[in-house]
RNA sequence: GGAUGCUUAGCUCAGCGGGAGAGCAUCGCCCUUACAAGGCGGGGGUCGCAGGUUCGAACCCUGUAGCAUCCACCA
């Protein structure tokens, strides 16, 4: 027997191991099923997991419990993500709080240490999972530094060497001075910072004239090779050949002319820094400039600097800014706000300058995915418009920087001849003693590209999970991470498979904070789902967050609403409640039989039918909010408020007829149950257990389906009618200040809305007497289509007339605007017939209500 | 500079071509034997603004304002 109150802990208890131990979650076992996949987009081996992993991670167990039951093989393939740039740092952080750095360890010795970082985090992350019920394949678990995938990307890297579509090249590139490693152009994060625009005098060599150039980098400017200006602009066009000076150094630099140089901004005149600006660099080699680093790994002057050297960035160009001041060469100083980009993990500014480095050649390989995506063998974005945002990436997409100064990751199998200096790009090791191995790891989303192919045997095609579930039919992540992860596994799939790697792509938001704002650790307004758990049960935070935003749109964290998903749990939990109490321990379930079921019986399962149609339409587009509030609605009000409380009377008639409505109540509230279950299973799972005739587990029944036979339009309209009453008589017992529970005598006339309707009338309105007959007089008519109902109650007729000529306003309007729509031309020819004949059947049915209530008050004023 | 999204009840959000919805908050009445973490009944919105398409527009189109996000540029 279910407890009186629904209580989430004691709920959730056990069950979670008892379907891992019961094979549940395994996938493969009935091959005779249709194949469906997804796999999980691999957690951070950084930390814990928060409310986006929990929403992600719900939304999958949502439509893999949903597939199950809908009779598909569902394998969900779960794993985590090794992370490289953002566990080093954490484990480098972690060292630094004991004293150590990286290179105290040496190489070997750091692994160590990220490995043992990896499994205490790894503990976590699964301890998680469980919390949140996720319905994961352990069998099949992953990580992508194991060594099927460590295989896989070795693999991919040596082919796309081979194909001439990874290269080794001297480039400029973001440089995080902080963590010491290369970055792509997506791990940059622009942010408007303020800065200073540095105004200079350039002397102009055996002239008395003189040239000003801004910048807002002066410490790059030991590198300058030249300063630039327009061809056509008319301020320079004398001075262009000569040498100017370099007032940081006082070397000579060459003036010249290209288009580049946008007239229009600053002087008009730009400094060339070929080794720390991309620009510069594509002109340096125009002009076969030489290329002159002047800052090293961490963002400190070099030798290139003179007495700078050693300096920190800023605290060069605060030195050298004074210095070129004192001399007279500083114009002016203008404060600016402009673009800077930042280390997307360390938050460094990032350094743009030259460095060698390892490269996708993206051209070929994002022109496979635009051809793809204009077939119908395309990944299919939900919503649509997401695809928008994949296809202009790809279409100016840049070069890749594949290769990370880090210990951490993949490290990438080049080697170089120790004597020769040749490259021998390979996924075996050669002989060791000839060579040595290029001392640089992959981006971690070179790995992460491969995961849907790469962690069911790929390269291996032979391999079975591989041949049944690959592609993949669904992928759910968040817009965020589209072009880092999305796009390029689908490029990376398109290229090594010829498959795309999921048919359809999921895309949700981002759970926001209470005030909209982003959940950060600076910020300290994160929200732990463990937490949360504690407080309101999984299942109502599961609910929550796959229930109350539209798919992806960002959602905020609410907690009231939390609490409101535990509240409506508790609701059905309660209603599960009563129809166990009423089967009772010696109920076997039977099929409903549509001959025998009375009115109220046959309304509700027309309303099941409809609802449970409306339901899976919905799970099947992915709409889990409009599924759930097209349930919550029907739970609500048609069960609960409702036939739940419409069962109490026929129950108490024994018999056959009580025998119905324990079927019918056993019937719909196992389908209510099967039906929030993909939602929140260990509540239904509890729920599932208490009634009769159950099996081992919730998971062992298939998901409801839609009976057409069961369809009753008639027996839903006479039950309206009852429901209209009931709430008519309520209402006028309350704007009459009339206990609810006070008795008072009812008539209808000349027939009830379905035979046995008065006593339905008499419990839930609390009528001491009720009586059918052919004509009424005097009390508190009310009109319904078909007959009419009295409150024989002493009333004011002044009162009383006020209440019907209101009524009678009402329907007046709503006959003003039937007529009005008939009568336009236009919509009896161009609508619908349906929506003619619907308004037509209105207005008919509202003449006849208003002809009744004409009459009566006719009547009354007599 | 380009793109996308949002603007609906006090708050948070659904709905996205045929009579304005939910949760929370609010007001009134009820400890009625599934549920007081409840029940019943109510109040509250010219659906950002302006045009257009349509028989019909919160919903489609155009423009416009505000907010948000993404991309690109910034010597």
């Amino acid at each position: 027997m279910l407890e009186k109150h629904y209580d989430p802990k004691q709920v959730e208890d056990g069950k979670y191991d008892k379907w891992v131990k019961g094979n549940y979650f395994q996938a493969g076992l009935d091959r005779s099923k249709p194949p469906f996949s997804l796999v999980i987009p691999p957690p951070n081996v950084t930390g814990k997991l928060h409310l986006g992993h929990a929403m992600d991670t719900t939304l999958e167990d949502i439509i893999t419990r949903y597939k199950r039951m809908k009779g598909f093989d569902v394998l969900w393939l779960p794993g985590m993500d090794h992370a490289g740039i953002a566990t080093q740092a954490k484990v480098e952080a972690k060292l630094r709080e004991e004293g150590v750095t990286r290179y105290d360890l040496g190489r070997e010795g750091f692994l160590k240490k990220a490995w043992e970082w990896k499994e205490e985090y790894a503990h976590t992350i699964h301890e998680q999972w469980k919390k949140m019920g996720l319905s994961i394949d352990y069998s099949r678990e992953r990580f992508t530094l194991d060594e099927g995938l460590s295989k896989a990307v070795r693999h991919v890297f040596v082919t796309l060497y081979n194909e001439g579509l990874i290269y080794q090249g001297e480039r400029i590139t973001n440089w995080d001075p902080e963590l010491k490693t290369a970055l792509s152009n997506i791990e940059i994060v622009h942010k408007d910072d303020e800065g200073e625009f540095f105004y200079f005098r350039y002397d102009v060599v055996g002239t008395d004239r003189s040239i000003v150039v801004a910048t807002t980098r002066p410490e790059t400017m030991f590198g300058d090779t030249a300063v630039f200006v327009n061809p056509k602009d008319p301020r320079y066009q004398d001075l262009i050949g000569k040498k100017v000076i370099n007032p940081a150094n006082g070397e000579e630099l060459p003036l010249m002319a290209d288009s580049y140089v946008d007239v229009s901004f600053g002087t008009g005149a730009m400094k060339c820094t070929p080794a720390h600006d991309p620009n510069d660099f594509n002109l340096a080699k125009k002009y076969h400039f030489p290329l002159i680093k002047v800052l090293d790994e961490t963002a400190h002057m070099n030798e290139k600097c003179g007495i700078y050297q050693g300096m920190d960035r800023y605290e060069c160009r605060k030195a050298l800014v004074e210095k070129i001041k004192e001399e007279g060469h500083l114009v002016k100083i203008e404060k600016i706000v402009h673009s800077v980009g930042h280390s997307e993990r360390s938050d460094a500014v990032v350094e743009p300058m030259l460095s060698k480095q390892w490269f996708v050649k993206m051209k070929p390989l994002a022109d496979k995915v635009l051809e793809r995506q204009k077939t119908s063998g395309k990944v299919e974005f939900v919503p649509k418009r997401f695809e928008k945002v994949l296809l202009r990436w790809m279409s100016n997409i840049e070069d890749w920087c594949i290769s990370r100064q880090l210990w951490w990751g993949h490290r990438i199998p080049a080697y170089y001849h120790k004597e020769t200096g040749e490259v021998l790009v390979s996924e075996e090791a050669p002989d060791m003693n000839l060579y040595v191995q290029d001392e640089d790891v992959l981006d971690t989303w070179f790995s992460s590209a491969l995961w849907p192919f790469a962690t069911m045997g790929w390269p291996n095609t032979e391999n079975p999970d591989f041949q049944r579930y690959f592609p993949t039919s669904c992928l759910v992540t968040g817009y965020d991470i589209i072009f880092f992860w999305v796009s390029r596994m689908i490029f990376q799939s398109l290229h090594f498979t010829d498959e795309v790697p999921f048919k359809q792509v999921v895309i949700h938001g981002l759970v926001r904070d209470s005030l909209g704002r982003k959940m950060s650790k600076s910020l300290g307004n994160g929200i732990d789902p463990m937490d949360v758990i504690d407080h309101y049960g999984v299942d109502a935070l599961r609910y929550f967050i796959t229930t109350n935003s539209t798919p992806g749109m960002d959602m905020r964290y609410i907690e009231e609403k939390v609490a409101s998903s535990e509240a409506y749990l508790n609701k059905i939990w309660n209603a599960c409640r009563y129809v166990e109490g009423v089967l009772g321990e010696n109920y076997t379930p039977r099929a409903i039989e549509k001959k025998k079921l009375g009115t109220l019986d046959a309304d509700i399962m027309n309303r099941l039918e409809k609802t449970i149609k409306k339901v899976g339409s919905k799970m099947d587009s992915y709409e889990f909010g409009q599924a759930s509030s097209v349930l919550y609605d029907f739970v609500y009000d048609d069960f609960c408020s409702n036939y739940l409380e419409f069962s109490k009377i026929s129950l108490s008639h024994g018999g056959e007829e009580a025998e119905v409505t324990k079927d019918v109540l056993y019937k719909v509230m196992k389908d209510i149950i099967l039906m929030i279950y993909p939602y929140t299973p260990f509540v239904t799972e509890e729920m599932y257990l208490s009634l009769p005739g159950h099996r081992d587990s919730i998971m062992c029944e298939p998901y409801p389906t839609y009976e057409k036979q069961f369809l009753n339009k008639k027996a839903s309209d006479q039950v309206q009618i009852l429901q209209s009453m009931i709430r008519d008589i309520r209402n006028y017992k309350s704007s009459n200040n009339i206990a609810p529970n006070a008795k008072v005598r009812l008539v209808v006339s000349p027939k009830e809305p379905f035979p046995g309707s008065g006593e339905y009338l008499s419990r839930f309105a609390f009528a001491n007497s009720y009586a059918v007959k052919k004509e009424i007089l005097g009390g508190n008519p009310f009109i319904y289509p078909g007959c009419e109902m009295v409150v024989e109650e002493d009333v004011d007729p002044t009162v009383l007339l006020g209440r019907l000529e209101k009524q009678k306003e009402v329907l007046e309007s709503e006959i003003a605007r039937s007529t009005k729509i008939l009568s336009n031309p236009g919509f009896v020819a161009k609508a619908p017939k349906e929506k003619v004949e619907l308004e037509r059947e209105k207005l008919k049915n509202n003449n006849d209500l208003l002809k009744n209530l004409l009459d009566k008050i006719e009547q009354i004023k007599k």
